[in-house]
DNA sequence: CATGCCGATTACAACGATGTAAATAGGCGG
DNA sequence: CCGCCTATTTACATCGTTGTAATCGGCATG
């Protein structure tokens, strides 16, 4: 037999009809034990395995949902995946990773369901979407979107809050009684994402503590990876005299720039803090060790694919909901910890 | 329109039948530019999305392939991931990724397209199959294996030579003056797997250079994470008079070592030399940078997607066929440069 | 013994797309 | 104007699975 066998294949072997053997294959109950034993045993000779594609065009329902993230080299994204594949499974659910690139193509994709049209919804980390996106959006597929926000009301959003908790690490960093605190990966204008919310709660936190607000400390930089965070130092010490903080807005950032100071000949906390957001296993064993603000990854893994799975089975067209994870600030060397 | 449309749908909306509408989509030749306009614009107008389980269905293709490996954590998977992702566009595939825990089941379930049903082949990354799980491979689904080798002719594999790349490193040391090193993640029985190719390669350097081998160098760890390094290194100190240098599996041991030979007042390379494996982003940005042995990553995802490609173009019943994939050893600050 | 009921099984159609083969429509030469 | 040829379009069947509803058979009841 070369081809794959059908559910057909199995019932002629086992001497029933096709169907038989679908509710032998759901655990219809009402098969008797000898039937359900031949069919099983037939499966079992023919090597069978339900095929998918035809479960789903009559079920309209795979088990399966989509994560799609920008880049899974960022650690934040390749351990949250781990966490929602944890949910997942709980519910009987596997998942599927997609990598957009952040690419407002692929993004674009992944909420219109075009790559991830075999699952039952998506759980989606924008980057690079705009608002106008979302008005065109296919509300047939259930999406959740992490991080970012999105325009209210247009699908279910999970994330921490942002600016509080760059309003704490920036608080902690001022308490220390840093007072040029430089925020790399900053951003005061364009989208209102993840990057302008933290920069947000700096702000408030300088406001709150009467420190004058300096602009040019607002380090913009390209990606959010190593290097850049490597560079944005490199700009910063360029520039003139050197800040006595650094709130990074990840953690890749706060361990490139932590590299690019040590080759300055700075040390944290020494000559300047550092602070990261993300809490990623890196910065547990960098030298020195990364304090940083940790979401609850889990939870956000949980929420989301709580939400999702809600959606999906009831097919809800409910209004979008907001979840707000928890967070905290982990403190460790490389801001006096 | 609740629900989302069909061919059918957009055929009644161009007033033409569904097989035209088909004919569009898969730009057959012989439909008037009229026809093809008005499919288009039905087709615009209803928002239609061809729906790959059908597709699949009639086609028996998906255009799609899943890549499985054990975590994405890991940094070099993730690493990979993105290299597997560009190698599949050039080829007009999409890929799905799997995370299978490393769990044997999980990995057999990659390995006979349970989980993959919907794509054409995958690119597997075993680390707990066993030399049986493969004499019951469905065949049909085609396979390539990465890193870990499998019994002869049962799947393409794609990796470098583990025993030449250990040995490298290990000359490396040697060539620095060092004797006593100790190889964390190492292993002397069991399974052939990366850690065993490594640890013999690292012996014959050993005995090329007349260095006597001692066992109780070989460190084993529970797993390949920063953690286990860290341990690993604990252990080391621990038993008896330090070693003057570590080669660590993976570059997450390697970056854990660094951090708990700091924490014990070592440093490297003053007091002992470190050399880890993959050369991930994280190695160049540590304090101290980490030399380390460097796949050709991109690479290892092309070679892995043509051989996949291949097989499934062809069908072809091929022996299964290995590829050696080039390395480099980068030096770093850790072992001296 | 007829009737009704219930559990077990099955026939049939349908999900959406597309390959095959047949039908239809123009166009052109005769 | 007819018939043939080609370009375009269509009807139909099919991929594998499962919901619906019908059928079958056995058993208990009246």
């Amino acid at each position: 037999m070369a081809a794959r066998p059908s559910i057909k294949d199995v019932a002629e072997y086992a001497g029933v009809s096709p169907k038989t053997v679908s509710n032998v294959i759901n655990d219809f109950e009402h098969v008797s034990e000898k039937t359900r034993a031949a069919v099983r045993e037939a499966i079992e000779a023919l090597g069978y395995r339900v095929n998918i594609a035809g479960r789903q065009l009559r079920r309209g329902r795979t088990g399966m949902i989509t994560l799609a993230v920008p880049e899974l080299d960022v650690a934040y994204f390749a351990e949250l995946a781990k966490h929602v594949m944890a949910a997942a499974d709980g519910r009987g659910l596997t998942v599927l990773i997609h990598q957009t690139g952040g690419v407002r193509d692929r993004e674009l994709a992944a909420l219109h369901g075009f790559d991830a049209q075999f699952t039952d919804g998506v759980i989606l980390s924008p980057l690079a979407l705009l608002p106008r996106d979302f008005a065109t959006r296919d509300t047939r597929l259930p999406v959740v979107l992490l991080g970012e926000s999105c325009p209210a009301g247009s699908a279910d959003h999970v994330g921490i809050d942002n600016v509080a908790a760059a309003r704490e690490a920036t608080e902690h960093l001022l308490a220390r009684g840093r007072r040029r605190i430089a925020v790399v990966g900053g951003a005061l204008r364009g989208r209102l994402g993840t990057d302008r919310l933290r920069t947000q709660g700096y702000q408030e936190a300088l406001r709150a503590a009467s420190v004058p607000f300096e602009p040019e400390l607002v380090v913009p930089v390209g990606a959010f990876h190593w290097q850049d965070g490597a560079r944005a130092v490199g700009a910063v010490l360029e520039r003139g005299p050197a800040p006595d903080a650094l709130l990074c807005l990840n953690d890749h950032l706060a361990l490139g720039a932590l590299r690019a100071l040590h080759e300055a000949g700075l040390r944290a906390p020494d000559d300047l803090d550092v602070v990261g957001f993300d809490d990623i296993e890196a910065g547990r064993f960098s030298v020195p060790s990364l304090t940083t603000v940790a979401p609850d990854k889990a939870g956000i893994a949980d929420a989301a694919v709580s939400l999702l799975a809600d959606r999906i089975d009831r097919a809800s067209a409910e209004d979008a909901s907001g979840h707000i994870v928890a967070h905290r600030l982990v403190v460790r060397e490389s801001s006096g910890g």
